[in-house]
DNA sequence: GAATTCATGTAATCAGTTACATGATTGA
DNA sequence: TCAATCATGTAACTGATTACATGAATTC
């Protein structure tokens, strides 16, 4: 089985949830970790539920509109504690487009390297600040064992991560403008 | 064209190589920016080939072996020069499987995610020791014009992010604990 | 002589995105 | 009544991996 069909697992574990519950959790509260659209997570969660890790129950909005309210079952659980408990190595090194430009951006001025360098570090900025402010909402560290714990750590990888890139930029720039003059 | 054309298109910018060579780049300088297979790249190189992006040569290794030295036209350069200059938006940052485990890590033990957290912490500071090596192979910043100074500029950025993740890494264990006893 | 590396391709499959397609419900 | 949102699906296509397939050259 791959991430996604884990990740609903998970999500499932929460809350019970519709398909179209599920698709608005991944535009927002997964936003910064994992992705998926309707159109892959319809199909996803008819595979779970031949694989009995899912079940769901009809209910009805209004007078005839279905939708169909999906939960974990005992095996779901045990397939999706077994995968957060998995150690496995840690994959490549994601692919990274704008360092792949920058690798080859010998073929363009030293000049246009650095806007590069300068647009990119405010886009990274502006991240940040937003990663920072959901990061205000706690006002204090959640109990260790509630699930606004994970939350909180989680949010504050991106939080790391984004100030890692900051601080990357920072140094490319300072070192373009050392070697510069 | 995908971002696997530009990536071929940057190789033989710098120099000229067959389809091989350009797998074995992938594997090595290029590993912690992009990867592809051969498998990919040979039907990207005919496509690129039919685009008039990159011409070849027919050399014979040993008496009868075949192998295709490509090279790149000015037509594939100012593609490349284009690309390397669009700064578009920073897409969504990458999918990370860890990170949606420890998302989901209330559905195991306290324990068992310390466990996940010193484990990863392992592979990040490995990862970091041997990019600090390859650091160690630049005696001084090389000249900005130099295509080593790209290099280099692309080494550091997975320096800032591995430490980065060893830092977040150990700040989440630390949190552990405080809210552990 | 055998193993490794050089060298080039195709086929099948998987994950994911974009587009196609439909219709009910709710709130302005 | 009109627009936004709720709700569920399928189809076509793209990017990427794994497996299939072949054979020459080099090195031990």
């Amino acid at each position: 089985m791959g991430t996604l069909g884990y990740a609903i697992l998970g999500l499932l574990y929460r809350r019970s949830m519709t398909g179209y519950e599920l698709s608005k959790e991944f535009e927002s509260g997964l936003f910064e970790v994992w992705s998926a659209k309707h159109s892959q997570i319809y199909p996803e969660l008819k595979s779970l539920y031949e694989a009995g890790l899912i079940d769901y129950q009809v209910e009805i909005s209004g007078t005839v509109l279905e939708k169909k309210v999906y939960t974990i079952t005992s095996d779901g659980e045990r397939m999706l504690q077994k995968w957060v408990q998995d150690s496995g190595a840690a994959p490549q090194a994601p692919k990274d487009e704008f360092r792949l430009r920058l690798f080859f951006s010998d073929c363009v001025s030293a000049n246009s390297r650095r806007q590069q360098l300068e647009s990119r570090l405010a886009q990274h900025q502006q991240r940040l600040e937003r990663l920072q402010k959901d990061q205000n909402k706690f006002e204090e560290l959640p109990p260790q064992d509630d699930q606004a714990f994970n939350d909180y750590l989680v949010l504050l990888g991106g939080i790391f991560r984004e100030q890692a890139a900051c601080q990357w930029l920072e140094t490319c720039l300072e070192l373009c403008r050392q070697r510069g003059e």
